[in-house]
RNA sequence: GGCCUUGUGGUGCAGUGGAAGCACGCCGCCCUUUCAAGGCGGAGCCGCGGGUUCAAUUCCCGCCAAGGCUACCA
């Protein structure tokens, strides 16, 4: 028998990085087994589906890297329609439930239930009759019995204001047995309501497909990851920083009164914050590898056995056994994340990280591109290989590099440190240096190195860092930066001079 | 409240009826022009209480805690 899975998400919001598990699980499962995936959107809530979190979730999906044998066209995204069922792939569509409810396919089910009894209805929508214990088998979590009397009879299709159309439960089932599912890979939340379409695919005559639930994935507090957790994070910081709402929308969200995304997202942008990424397009945005995400979601609640920690895609596939889904909720760990992510920046050649960089710069940054130049980008790049978790990184460590003059803030320990210190002994060296600096006419990383050293040496001091730091200091306002020929050759001898100058008039 | 599920260091995972491992993190030292990286070393765990057994982290029961379901949301 042919394995199908499926990957069914509703389209009300952006996929989240536990739906992103999900789909990589039946995707692997699929793979594995030489099978086929189907994604199928299962928008039966009019009032939240929308278009936009379709492509949305189509685009997230693919940026990962997962494909699809049957479900909405990918290729779509590039001016085409979804929704467009001539362009739909596989045999068994519509895709998209509320196409399948326009077909009357749900309708034609609920009738039979209804002729047979085993369905009623009540005020204007149907009700199916949860009159046995069910019992059924889990993959993950074994067997599992509900008694009759801890069931309710429940609804299968919506009255007029859900629009006529089926529940969730219902179309689940129906679709699942429909489109020749065999594996039911879905996140635990739907392990109790699974005794609800056990009970329906019996009653419809469709053989049970194999449930396999996933454990959950929280957050480091134990709570379950949600949206909700940006908007939290973005109210905390704005009362914090004393922020004023600027308009209404936002009185209302720092009044606990709305969670919107959009302005959560203003506010970290206004605060140069990062959000907790929860949805896929938040882990591309701060600048994680879509092998990496995979990579470590991967390990969530699943791995290989033999210890193996670093793996793609091929990987996993081969080695992918739903046997070894463990059954506890994991908590996200983002430090671990980002420990791989760096890992795999650092690996990798650097024409590959400048090219990734220059395209994570160019959606998000492209401030940081005009301001650097191609030649500046290049040194910047090289400079900052080594140092990054992720795309962002260099973004966030190299503002200086981009800022003006007069926004370098000095950080008082790092002043105190460097340059204050014994009677301000690293200001003079600083003023020092700064003669020997502006005679230099060889601009070049190597050429400022070696001034560095030569002038340790002839003053006798301890160490390139006796030059370097109350350098830094100068240049960052902090005592961290790349090495400092590269940050001086990429700054300018113009800037280098001003930043000195400024430098030891503020703190002189 | 009822029902379902889960419970190994801070986190993610291994593992076993016979002195508990790996990865990330954390602490210390080394290296070093800062940071990062790297090297070396270290602390820290089987939720609690009963039982079965020569022996329980492992099997059984209870408790507790956590998550889920209990919607005309999915």
């Amino acid at each position: 028998m042919t394995v199908v899975t499926r990957f069914a998400p509703s389209p009300t919001g952006n996929l989240h990085i536990g739906g992103a598990r999900t789909a990589l699980f039946a995707w692997a499962f699929a793979r594995k087994h030489s099978g086929q995936l189907i994604l199928r959107l299962e928008d039966t809530d009019l009032a939240r589906s929308t278009p936009q979190s379709t492509r949305g979730i189509i685009r997230d999906l693919t940026w990962l890297g997962l494909d699809w044998d049957q479900g909405p066209n990918p290729k779509s995204l590039d001016g085409g329609d979804p929704y467009d069922r001539s362009s739909q792939l596989g045999e068994h569509g519509p895709y998209f439930q509320s196409q399948r409810h326009a077909d009357g396919i749900y309708d034609k089910l609920v009738q039979k239930l209804l002729d047979e009894g085993k369905a009623y209805e009540e005020d204007d929508a149907v009700r199916f009759r949860m009159d046995r214990d069910i019992a059924f088998d889990d993959v993950v979590y074994g067997h599992i019995e509900v008694k009759a009397a801890d069931l309710e009879d429940f609804i299968i299709r919506k009255g007029e204001k859900g629009g006529k159309l089926p529940t969730f439960h219902f179309a689940v089932t129906v679709d699942d047995a429909l489109m020749g599912v065999t594996h039911v890979i879905r996140g635990q939340e739907h392990l109790t309501n699974t005794s609800k379409h056990a009970a329906l695919c019996d009653a419809l005559g469709f053989d049970r497909p194999q449930w396999v639930h996933l454990p959950s994935i929280m957050n480091a507090d134990g709570s379950k990851m949600s949206k909700r957790d940006k908007a939290k994070a973005a109210r905390k910081a704005a009362i914090d920083a004393g922020l004023e709402p600027a308009d209404a929308a936002m009185k209302a969200f720092l009044n606990k009164e709305s969670d919107d995304t959009k302005v959560a997202e203003a506010i970290a942008q206004q605060l140069h914050l990062t959000l907790p990424e929860i949805e896929v397009a938040d882990f591309k945005r701060s600048g994680y590898l879509q092998g990496v995400v995979l990579n470590y979601i991967a390990l969530l609640g699943w791995n290989p056995g033999d210890g193996t920690e670093r793996f793609g895609l091929d990987f996993l596939v081969e080695h992918f056994d739903l046997k070894r889904i463990g059954k506890k909720n994991s908590q996200f760990d983002r430090v671990k994340l980002a420990k791989f992510n760096a890992e795999v920046l650092a690996e990798m050649e650097p024409a590959k990280f400048k090219s990734l960089l220059k395209e994570h710069f160019t959606t998000y940054r492209p401030d940081y591109l005009e301001k650097l130049g191609d030649s500046g980008f290049e040194l910047f790049a090289t400079a900052y290989q080594a140092r990054s978790q992720t795309l962002d990184t260099p973004a966030e460590l190299g503002r200086f590099f981009v800022c003006s003059d007069d926004e370098i803030e000095y950080n008082d320990k790092a002043v105190k440190k460097n340059l204050t210190k014994n009677d301000g002994e690293g200001l003079n060296v600083l003023k020092q240096f700064r003669e020997v600096l502006a005679k230099c006419d060889d601009w070049t990383a190597d050429s400022l190195h070696d001034l560095i050293e030569s002038f340790t040496a002839e003053k006798e001091l301890k160490n390139m860092g006796s030059v370097a730091q109350p350098l830094r200091v100068a240049m960052t306002g902090n005592a961290v930066s790349p090495e400092i020929g590269p940050t001086l050759e990429l700054l300018g001898k113009q800037t280098v001079l001003n930043r000195i100058d400024r430098c030891i008039r503020e703190v002189g």
